[in-house]
DNA sequence: CACTATTTATGAACAGTGTTCAAGTTTTTC
DNA sequence: GAAAAACTTGAACACTGTTCATAAATAGTG
């Protein structure tokens, strides 16, 4: 009859997940597959199978793992700060700093792709949401409304976003040795003075 | 003996561009397959591989011509424009209009990844540098060096591409009805108004 | 025209991929 | 112990990129 939640279907989640993600590591993403995992946890191919619907599945379940670290490391480097700017600083270069330290873990958030017309599931987009709930957050008290904070919010960490991706694939040469972190530095506060000043549309040399 | 460049076999090459190209837009770069593309033409496997080193060396091509296109479309929005904000703008929309109107080439820019280590051909690379050359021209009448100007049109670049990639694959749920033109549009509205009082970086609210 | 020399085309073969599923094995429940 | 449910297995299927010996076509030369 039914069985409760098995220990061993668990234990047996966990290998995979530890296994595929050091490929990643080693590896990067291409060099995946579910023979490799079954290879080297010692089981069949069918088995893996058994726990995950596929193999998107498991690498779906690794950028959760991959999100959760960043997010709990990004909320760990702001504690205590609450200055707006100072706040979203830490945010970029923690997350610079994350994709550097993790970068083919980093890279398989944006090089996997589910097959044409699949959307993410729900509990993946909601782990994509929070770290820039966290930009919005710390952006909050420089807006009359909350929906002015998020759109700027929005717009800040996509740029965050370009800047990092850009630059770790090498697309984004860099003047001299300006690290991502200076850039993003730089970037932000730019944004900071936009927004600061953002009455004067039309005035100044613009 | 040693036969001119053959007529042939720019003719093979042509029409493997022509397919693999016709394949992406329908299918995405996942649709596409050697085999797949042979069938189309009616040749064999291995003919492809008589003009092209491999599938990366087709992709790659494609990915050429999707960046010739997207330039002279950038190239011809800011015609008889020469106020930078302005430029910026058109170049920013005719970006973002490129992207969804191209959408499988454009992603397919992104998606492609070489083998662990591979790095891009240089012909290649100076494809993707020219349309941020063009927004660094745009800029540079704001700067009083070439370096300052370069230096912020490849953050405003990165953003820009950001936002478009984070907009388009849906990981940038706007507010509302916003559209990734609109967001752009008020992302170097921001930029810009931070440009110009970068002096007062410590001034205002912040 | 014939005879090489060279190039080009072919598709079978190889090593790999994700995924399915009938069969056998183990475990749990009655 | 018997029956039922769950789990494991690995062969099989349909694909993938790439290579290469063989065959066909073409070009230059005598």
């Amino acid at each position: 009859m039914a069985r409760g939640p098995n220990i061993d279907r668990e234990k047996m989640k966990e290998a995979i997940i530890r296994e595929a993600r050091s490929i990643i590591v080693e590896a990067g993403l291409k060099g995946v597959s579910i023979r490799k995992i079954a290879g080297r946890i010692g089981c069949s191919v069918g088995t893996i199978y058994n726990v995950f619907k596929n193999l998107d599945d498991v690498i779906l379940t690794i950028n959760g793992l991959t999100l959760d670290d960043l997010y709990s490391q990004l909320e760990t480097s702001i504690e205590e700060i609450y200055e707006p700017k100072t706040v979203l600083k830490k945010l970029a270069s923690c997350y610079v700093e994350f994709s550097r330290e993790n970068y083919h873990l980093w890279n398989t958030l944006f090089e996997h792709r589910l097959p044409e017309g699949a959307s993410l599931p729900a509990w993946l987009e909601q782990k994509i949401e929070k770290p820039f709930v966290l930009a919005a957050k710390s952006l909050a008290p420089l807006f009359p409304t909350s929906e002015e904070a998020e759109r700027a919010a929005r717009i800040l960490w996509a740029g965050l976003h370009g800047i990092c991706s850009l630059s770790l694939s090498g697309k984004l040469k860099t003047v001299k040795a300006e690290t991502a972190t200076t850039l993003t530095t730089g970037y932000i506060d730019t944004i900071f003075n936009g927004l600061a000043h953002k009455g004067s549309v039309n005035g100044g040399m613009l």
